[in-house]
DNA sequence: AAAACATTTAAGCAATTGCTTAAATAATAA
DNA sequence: TTATTATTTAAGCAATTGCTTAAATGTTTT
């Protein structure tokens, strides 16, 4: 970053700066956390992914990629880096392995589902 | 998608996976909006900016900049992404430019902010 | 009008993302 | 044990992201 193109204000509330420093700081890892959630679900796939896990409770990646219209590899990928997030979780039966949302995550995802509900009912007026 | 590579599933319960397209599809514009919207806000340093916005009420991008160690351009076009995303709105001041989140948005972020806050106190406890 | 300041825009580029296809694992059935 | 089914992994690639630097646009001050 070049200090030559940095303003100069002298309107700058130098106290609110610092301010503002400290309450990242102070929660750094809060940021790096939820950042990472939000970037989970701010893919249109894994998104509608968590809402089919939360309305069905346990999905297959066949059954997703078939209800996506995707390929199963791009529903494994997807899957993989949900689990690698602690947003999912998955149970084994026979050869077919059943995804679930982790209770953990379910408090900052639950608003998102009701978001999602309630848009609907809301164009059906329109 | 290679249909050869697709699986069977004799098991499949296809009367469950066409009401999941059904609920995917009624909700179509629900989710375009909201992946969107968390893909802003899952990207670290716009989260923070977002956070930041809540808290000061309003800042430049100057301060931004200066709060987050970061190039003026750099914070510019995070704020231009989020201003098409319809998640804040600007006001000029002479020549300083003031953004603020919009109230549109609150609703979904907020519980974003709360987690931020609870998640710093828990780990005073730790 | 010219200089200074705040911000935006544009071009360039390394890193990441999200798919594809093909091959590898793993479990069941013949 | 061989074939079939379900899933994962790996390699490759186009598209996107997020920064950098340099130039352009607006606004204020002199």
């Amino acid at each position: 970053m070049d200090v030559n193109q940095s303003c100069i204000r002298i309107l700058a509330d130098t106290e609110q700066i610092k301010e503002c420093r400290n309450k990242l700081n102070a929660n750094a890892n809060a940021f790096e956390q939820l950042s990472g959630l939000l970037a989970l679900a701010g893919n249109e796939v894994r998104l509608k992914i968590m809402f089919l896990l939360e309305e069905e409770n346990e999905l297959c990646p066949c059954d997703l990629a078939d209800i996506l219209g995707m390929s199963i590899p791009a529903i494994s990928q997807h899957l993989r880096k949900m689990k690698d997030g602690n947003v999912i979780e998955s149970r084994r039966a026979g050869q077919t392995i059943f995804y679930s949302l982790k209770s953990e995550q379910l408090q900052l995802l639950r608003p998102f589902f009701k978001y999602i509900i309630n848009q609907d009912s809301k164009e059906e007026l329109v």
